[in-house]
DNA sequence: ATTAAATACGATAATTTTTATCGTATTTAT
DNA sequence: ATAAATACGATAAAAATTATCGTATTTAAT
């Protein structure tokens, strides 16, 4: 409960990762896999979505991979966290709502509360800490 | 990711019910589980375990139920989650680790200071202002 | 004393969510 | 032309969460 998603966590490491290698060249998923352990196609996949967000620029081809736009790294986690699985909400109902509990609920608003007091937390840290 | 379980959204929603009752009897899991919808056997399991914990106080027998000890509101959410879930950790790793990306990872130090500080978000949320 | 209403709790099953894989297409440096 | 790389939809496997079952214990009411 609480945790950060693998997803979320082998985007950090692979920002982190494309970052600090500071030569402008692209890093290829297939080297960030093989030196973090972490499955080709799975990581693949995020970090397509990395660059269709503007996180990452991708570069096709032999010698391809991706790069950082270091900009870019002002970004907060949760944004990066609503990249990669949808909007943030500590009670599903926040987002979607087809609760057993209806409008029986007796915690809703300071569940809203806490919700809220939290995005903000996330919304303050910003990947060019974490990286 | 970063959902409140179930299991926790039910217990506050038992805590809250039960400390609305203003009267001095024990409310049955069967009430509960009716009138919020919640299955009975789960939340059995969920509010003996509060009460194994002093949250709440279990009454055997007919008539019997729980009761809350209303001192005990005074426990912060992160208390009630890691009665009911284990201990905190937004990564697995900071509890039991056997990391597949092991001594390679690059962003453990980061991750751990996001962690303490949610935990004191979560350790200054009491249940008696949820509830 | 007996009965029925309630909690206690270990074991297991079902469901959902998360994580991982597969197959095929596209791009581009050499 | 070839091979190294990204792109992406579809599906499968694994893990975690949620739910159920069966049996035991406690105790108020009769």
């Amino acid at each position: 409960m609480f945790k950060l998603s693998k997803t979320t966590e082998y985007a950090l490491i692979s920002i982190n990762h494309i970052k600090n290698c500071e030569l402008d060249l692209p890093i290829s998923v297939r080297s960030i896999s093989d030196e973090y352990n972490i499955p080709y196609e799975l990581l693949a996949k995020i970090l397509q979505k990395l660059s269709k967000n503007n996180i990452l620029i991708s570069v096709h081809g032999p010698k391809g991979g991706y790069m950082i736009d270091k900009k870019q790294t002002s970004k907060s986690l949760v944004e990066l966290m609503e990249i990669l699985e949808g909007p943030f909400g500590i009670v599903s109902c926040i987002n979607d709502s087809n609760c057993e509990q209806l409008n029986n609920c007796n915690i809703l608003s300071p569940l809203e509360k806490i919700n809220s007091q939290l995005y903000k937390v996330f919304n303050k840290i910003k990947l060019n800490q974490i990286t």
